[in-house]
DNA sequence: CTTGGAATGTCAACAAGGCTGACGTATTGT
DNA sequence: ACAATACGTCAGCCTTGTTGACATTCCAAG
């Protein structure tokens, strides 16, 4: 598997060395600290963990989304979903509505509370990211949005286009 | 991933908005899922985890290094470190040695198993690496990098470049 | 030589956040 | 009427993180 001397020829391949992947890979895992640190020190002392965060998101992003959407797109089971929606229902931060359609549905909503809450996080996050962005550059950020799209699995990639298809 | 809408004034910051941001952001979030996703599948039924890979990878990269310089590196205590090097010790995956300079510290190996075994991840994680490398190509390669290493914190910087440092 | 502190190991207890399995309930669609 | 769906919940388990306390070993400074 690993790769020898550089390879050569038309276009030069040395950006796909071991060495340049294990890079990537590095970056990937110290960056993503960076990346959930200042939520988890906002949440922290709330009682609150990466998950409620998560939920508080991509509920954000999606309102009124069912209990079976966001368990698909966090990729956790009922059980573990549903110990994070009852805290954040405690909490009034989210409101379940039963669904009028079909009635067995919940439909999820944050509360005015939970919207702010939400707010405080992705500020959060955003200001690194934007500080990140501006540091490299609009052409560094297309490729970096690349990169991470075609890293995805297929079933996430589809649950990413589906969110930019909604606000992008 | 186009343009976007036409550039305006001097230098188009429309790479900076609220919502190229959050894009961003959901980009690092199903991205990180797939990264994780082959090594933890291989050690699923090995009973062992993503904080024995995370061990197995930097010992690999820094043969000899301290438990504290790991502590360090991984960012956790030293008693959720010491469970994972037990673990692999004891399933002669990692050697400790001690310190020959000096006797309090022990410096951790690889062992011809732990080796092969970290191949296996690696390999794994690298492979995905490479095919999105591949499809994205080598500007977008080096903007996913540098937007990366600025969403950093300023001491896993430091780790990063450390580590980088010695095999590239 | 003694002693302070550093580096390490280990025990106990706990929490977050995953998981599976089983069961119950309301509701819907056939 | 009945099967399937959407959801909630209880119980129990695992991994991986945390604190706190304490023992050991060893270096280095007084």
């Amino acid at each position: 598997m690993a790769e020898g001397p550089a390879p050569q020829g038309g276009s030069s391949l040395l950006f796909l060395t071991d060495e340049q992947l294990r890079k990537g890979i590095e970056a990937m895992f110290f960056a993503y600290r960076g990346f959930t640190s200042d939520p988890d020190r906002i949440l922290e002392g709330r009682e609150m963990g990466r998950a409620h965060h998560r939920a508080i998101h991509f509920i954000h992003r999606s309102p009124g989304t069912t209990v079976s959407n966001l368990m698909a797109l966090l990729g956790v089971t009922k059980q573990s979903l549903n110990r994070v929606l009852r805290a954040l229902i405690a909490e009034g931060l989210v409101e379940a509505r039963v669904g009028r359609r079909d009635r067995r549905e919940r439909h999820l909503y944050l509360t005015e509370a939970g919207a702010a809450l939400e707010r405080e996080l992705s500020d959060a996050q955003r200001e690194r990211m934007r500080a990140a962005y501006r540091m490299a550059g609009p052409v560094a950020v297309a490729g970096f949005r690349q990169v991470l799209e075609a890293m995805m699995d297929e079933e996430s990639r589809r649950h990413y286009e589906a969110l930019a298809g909604k606000g992008g």
